[in-house]
DNA sequence: TTCACTGTACTATCACAGTAGTACACAAGG
DNA sequence: CCTTGTGTACTACTGTGATAGTACAGTGAA
């Protein structure tokens, strides 16, 4: 479903968060569909099922998943519209942070615009002609 | 010199390395110049001395500034290229790292350029022809 | 010298986040 | 009933950040 980096200086339960939201999104996950169990998800990317159901507390509280004592989690039905919401605000807001940071350093954010033109030009091929 | 944020997720000493970086990154402190001594700056910023020490201690290590026991900081010499160097390859990294996020989560490259190009002609007002 | 400033070093304490281990509670099926 | 799977609750350990206090060492001026 997604990677988990431990050298991040993210925490381990956020990566998981992100994740799963990332991943219903894109439409990786679908509503209805059932998600990794605690100790399946733990086994899967290696960490302490405790860290699991912290991810999973924190993603019932928002609404975009629904759990099952005994059965399991299941996406719920909004949980689409939720995080495509929530990855888009994520996003925009730390793009605004890093603005912010490079206008304090005294770099034009023009040069952030031309960094990601030459990212989606390089590596990517996000081929989108726009 | 800059503000510190006491609810940031980012420690107070980071911000204080940052803060530094990016004020010679810009120009506004000058190779030879003095910056605040550490209790000057502890008490400007309403943080422990320790805690302004422990920053100073990290920009010495990496060669931003020359203590001299018994007189004060001092920016050092090519402490404006380090720090440059040292911003825009923050910036940069933050920013492949964010292209990499939106992208898990279905948001194209694309928007993130659009709302650059929103937040440059919006409130800020950056005035420099280029 | 004395004093006031500077940076440095060290220990101790506290709070918090992250993680791990263990045990308990519910559901389904043999 | 028993077993196996599920989620949940609780405690404990660890590392990090921040603070506080104290003491020491170098500089420069009165």
């Amino acid at each position: 479903m997604f990677r988990i980096d431990a050298n991040s200086d993210v925490p381990v339960f956020q990566q998981i968060v992100d994740g799963v939201k990332s991943a219903i999104a894109r439409g990786a996950c679908r509503p209805g569909e059932a998600i990794p169990s605690v100790r399946g998800m733990a086994a899967e990317v290696l960490v302490n099922p405790n860290t699991v159901a912290k991810a999973y507390r924190d993603l019932e509280r928002e609404g975009v998943i629904q759990t099952q004592r005994g059965k399991g989690l299941f996406v719920s039905p909004d949980a689409p519209e939720l995080c495509r919401e929530d990855r888009r605000n994520t996003v925009l807001r730390k793009l605004n942070a890093l603005i912010a940071e490079a206008q304090a350093a005294g770099i034009p954010a023009s040069e952030l615009a031309k960094a990601i033109g030459e990212e989606r030009a390089s590596d990517h091929e996000q081929t989108e002609p726009e």
